[in-house]
DNA sequence: CGATCCGTTGAGGTGCGTCAACGGGAGTGG
DNA sequence: CCACTCCCGTTGACGCACCTCAACGGATCG
């Protein structure tokens, strides 16, 4: 799929669970006036569509050149029956999401503007890492306005909070999507409250 | 249990999955310097503790009297072998918990301090009636602090909140714990956005 | 070369936090 | 029964972190 494309719409019918593997998924809520919250970027591996209801409680993007399997939700339960493994696969999977959700909840309730942009640095370089992908530099496929509607900020703030890290010796700003973790101490530091 | 105790603490090994069967159990994270987030409060027929991992990712503690059942984490690995049905129904109830969590990144993210409060007096309403007790007035067993600390605000903007929605007529403080909601539409259109 | 998009930077405003004081209810001890 | 204290919620005054609005620069593309 081509970057910027739709997958489904929050409230669609939910009729088929996607398996990312490659590229990025990125998917959001809206209020009425637009205001935009990204609940995630999903890399190669994850899920999307893991909802058990009958549509979709978000929207879900792509956010560069992406790849997808597509499973058609009715016959996720036969699928289920046949492989029990891959029913405690997904709870695992649901499970890890939901820790998660909990720490991104503790950085948007609690987290000041440096402390979120630290931590999603951090974040990004442990999923890279995990992934078994160079971790340093990191790679930022997504813009400043995700960035931001992710972490609860403008992107005024994102740029300048990039701007401060990188003045402080924290990071440096290769180009607008490759950034290198200098002091991975420091930002370990700002990122729980200085 | 009594009011206030510790069910166990986040880091804790995950030696225990429990059920809640009565009161109410509410669940944290803490940053370094004492900042709190409440990631969720949690009624009779809830999960605490389904993490996948060795340790607790929060943690749990009683907001008034409260009984859970305790099962040892070894022994579900069996239960669910013998209880296909359950393994089932725990992936749902994570699949609910993910949305219910996305729901609050967008509250935490995106919404002012009256939007905040608005949802989450509409969220109480809407589980007390899906538990069929009665939904208006609402009770509000956890303090201000605490719904402070789960809506990502201070104590003194949730009290001037609760005025301010006083003050309009979309509520009446019948006391401390108790509020009823006299004007759902307003409510409900203050929640979204005005 | 003009147009558009995106990130950055600056100036100013504001919603909510911080700090402080007050009041009522509950528990305690005399 | 009454002081006294403690705790919690409320209210006010003030400050600040972040948002808003605006302008600018570099990259990309026709």
């Amino acid at each position: 799929m081509q970057p910027q494309q739709t997958l489904f719409y929050e409230g669609d019918p939910a009729e088929f669970l996607f398996n990312v593997t490659g590229g990025m998924i990125r998917v959001h809520k809206l209020l009425a006036d637009g205001r935009r919250q990204v609940t995630g970027f999903l890399y190669p591996g994850d899920f999307v569509g893991l909802a058990v209801h009958d549509n979709y409680a978000y929207t879900a993007e792509t956010v560069v050149a992406t790849s997808v399997c597509r499973f058609p939700r009715t016959k996720l339960h036969a699928l289920m029956r046949e492989m029990p493994h891959l029913e405690n696969r997904m709870l695992s999977m649901a499970s890890n999401e939901l820790i998660e959700a909990q720490d991104q909840m503790l950085l948007l309730g609690r987290k000041t503007a440096q402390e979120k942009i630290a931590s999603f640095l951090l974040m990004i370089s442990r999923r890279a890492g995990r992934r078994g992908q160079s971790d340093n530099p990191i790679h930022l496929p997504m813009g400043r306005t995700d960035i931001a509607d992710f972490l609860g900020l403008t992107t005024e703030t994102v740029s300048r909070v990039f701007t401060q890290l990188k003045t402080s010796g924290a990071i440096r700003l290769l180009d607008n999507s490759r950034v290198q973790l200098s002091d991975m101490r420091a930002l370990g530091a700002t990122a729980q409250g200085s």
